[in-house]
DNA sequence: CGTTGAATTAATAGAGCTATTAAACATACT
DNA sequence: AGTATGTTTAATAGCTCTATTAATTCAACG
């Protein structure tokens, strides 16, 4: 019985899947590309990984995990005032996005084509989830009740939060190409939508 | 010569073509599931369309125009204060999307494909969408000065209201999925966030 | 009724893709 | 050195897809 001592192909061939399936989607990425791109035989992909949809069920469910399990970030947050709180997790998921630009359209895609997938993972998600709604709505309840802030369900206050981030990063490709902006005035915009963001939702739900 | 007084096979296939691309995009579908949805022959759709892509970019510039041709329509609103001409603004901009649900994840997924595409059809929209924006921004701009408006370029006000309007329809199937909506739940939803859309963004732009 | 041009189909070339299989290669151990 | 085990490659079967071509059907018209 050998012990994997330099498990490399199977890492590159993962990471490289990774990134393509990410640029291109499952069905515009095939296995030869891959073997392309990385310089070894088709064959090897099959080798570690049996199928192409098997390949892709692993990276897709990585990447799902990664990002439900990091929705928000809440940590030593509990000694700040709810909007200071809602602030930094508003931040905190941006960057979040930031970082994984790619992955809700990933998501959204691999939905439409196979919602099964989802349906799978859900499960493993709402502990950690509900769990999460609850803390914040015991808060927001109280600022709402103070009057500090307008009627709101948790569920519309989160989902705002998630909908305005990821759709910068969604659309921001698309408008950067319509307006003529180069690198370093997208960079600029994602700077200042950042602020906006929090402006604008930390003021929407004023009362 | 013969004048086509019956071209119904040409206008079917269009629009099954435009129904399996918004469903399942590009690389999904092909010319023989179109044919078979059709129950006609594989062939006659080139015959038409001669290509896939050809076929699919007729679909695909069409559905890009409707897109941003209507972004935002102003009838009847020269009469209305600022903040109620948004409210319009936020509202019929929400009910067109709602109407065209697949068409954002149509043009996202198609620019990461072939930004060429955008890129080309920009041109015909500059027109109508900087004039569009330089009469909301005069609007805006006295908003801004009067003191009923907090600072905020017309750029990032149209941006947020498109951005949290497509989000809604993207996102919502994996959501539903993964809180078990049913129909009747989705619906309520989609009510409640035009309302919530509304507030947030009106409020979210006081001074 | 026969001709003409358009619409439709059948057949297929040519390409790419997934997946499998057997052979070659590498490496560690005895 | 020789064997065993894991890795990589070459070759290919089988499938599906796009696009073309030639043949067939259809419909109108003189």
């Amino acid at each position: 019985m050998e012990v994997k001592n330099n498990p490399t192909m199977e890492i590159v061939i993962l990471e490289t899947a990774e990134r393509l399936f990410l640029e291109k989607g499952f069905a515009m990425t095939s296995t030869t590309e891959i073997a392309k791109e990385i310089g070894c035989n088709q064959a090897l992909i099959h080798y570690y990984y049996r199928t192409k949809e098997n390949l892709f069920n692993i990276i897709f469910e990585k990447k799902f995990k990664q990002f439900f399990q990091n929705i928000f970030i809440l940590e030593n947050l509990d000694q700040l005032a709810f909007l200071d709180k809602l602030k930094h997790i508003i931040e905190a998921h941006f960057d979040m996005v930031r970082q994984n630009p790619r992955i809700p359209l990933l998501i959204v895609t691999e939905f439409s084509r196979n919602p099964e997938m989802v349906a799978t993972l859900k499960e493993k998600l709402q502990g950690v989830v509900t769990s999460l709604f609850e803390s914040l709505n015991t808060d927001l309840q109280a600022e709402i009740a103070a009057g500090r802030v307008r009627q709101i369900t948790i569920i519309d206050l989160i989902f705002t939060v998630i909908s305005i981030n990821i759709s910068l990063f969604l659309l921001l490709p698309v408008a950067a190409e319509i307006m003529t902006m180069d690198e370093k005035q997208k960079e600029f915009v994602i700077n200042r939508r950042r602020d906006e963001h929090v402006k604008l939702i930390l003021n929407g739900i004023r009362s």
